[in-house]
DNA sequence: TGAATGATGCGCT
DNA sequence: GCGCATCATTCAT
């Protein structure tokens, strides 16, 4: 079977320091599960947040009700409900009691893409998942799945061997401190890029 | 074609 | 009440 082929990624990937771990996750795919039919995409975009004294992390200020999972376990999906209407995912990182995560914030759509579509016709291909909000809305993903382990078989990340062949840095989108540190991370080469207006036709 | 803005609900002070 | 790890649309240039 294909799964055989594919090495799913275990929890000591996650425990990882957060800069490595969200460097290595572009190019990774993403697999979901959902109620629907399986869906997966190519990460190409991801953020990383990182602990107390990163200000624009939402656990700067400490343990709340909204951020419990990030100061979990490593791979855990934390989901959050941001400007009224839209969600976005993260992957809690570092050993337990160490609040970090990474942000998924632009994909590449490669099975089940009309699944997506259906929650959002008329996309271009490149322009289906190009943003955070985006990727949860074409994923029909909601604070429902927040909490849910990435090492079982509902939602999980999965190494292809897909080449990247240059992984950009820059600061970090849509925050208004934490803005020196280059701790968003991006494959170059990619027409999903979120913020990329050109993208290409199905 | 770049900048400004409205939509919309909830977590946190 | 305020502000938010967004997005699509509108408006000005």
């Amino acid at each position: 079977m294909n799964s055989k082929i594919f090495k799913k990624l275990n929890r000591f990937f996650y425990s990882r320091p957060t800069l490595e771990v969200a460097s290595d996750l572009i190019g990774k795919q993403i697999v979901y599960n959902s109620p629907n039919g399986t869906l997966s995409a190519r990460i190409v975009e991801v953020e990383a947040y990182i602990g107390q004294d990163d200000p624009a992390c939402h656990a700067a200020r400490g343990k709340t009700k909204r951020n419990t999972v990030m100061f979990g376990k490593p791979g855990i999906a934390y989901i959050y409900f941001i400007y009224g209407m839209y969600h976005c995912l993260n992957f809690v990182t570092e050993p337990e009691g160490q609040p970090a995560a990474i942000l998924l914030r632009a994909a590449e759509p490669i099975d089940n893409m009309d699944l997506m579509g259906l929650r959002k016709t008329e996309e271009k291909r490149f322009h289906l998942l190009n943003g955070p909000g985006k990727f949860c809305r074409g994923f029909g993903l909601t604070r429902e799945q927040n909490g849910l382990d990435l090492t079982g078989d509902i939602l999980y990340l999965q190494d292809r061997n897909s080449v990247v062949e240059v992984i950009e840095k820059s600061p970090r989108i849509g925050i208004k401190v934490g803005t020196d540190l280059l701790w968003r991370f991006y494959d170059k080469n990619s027409n999903a890029v979120s913020g990329n207006k050109k993208g290409l036709p199905i």
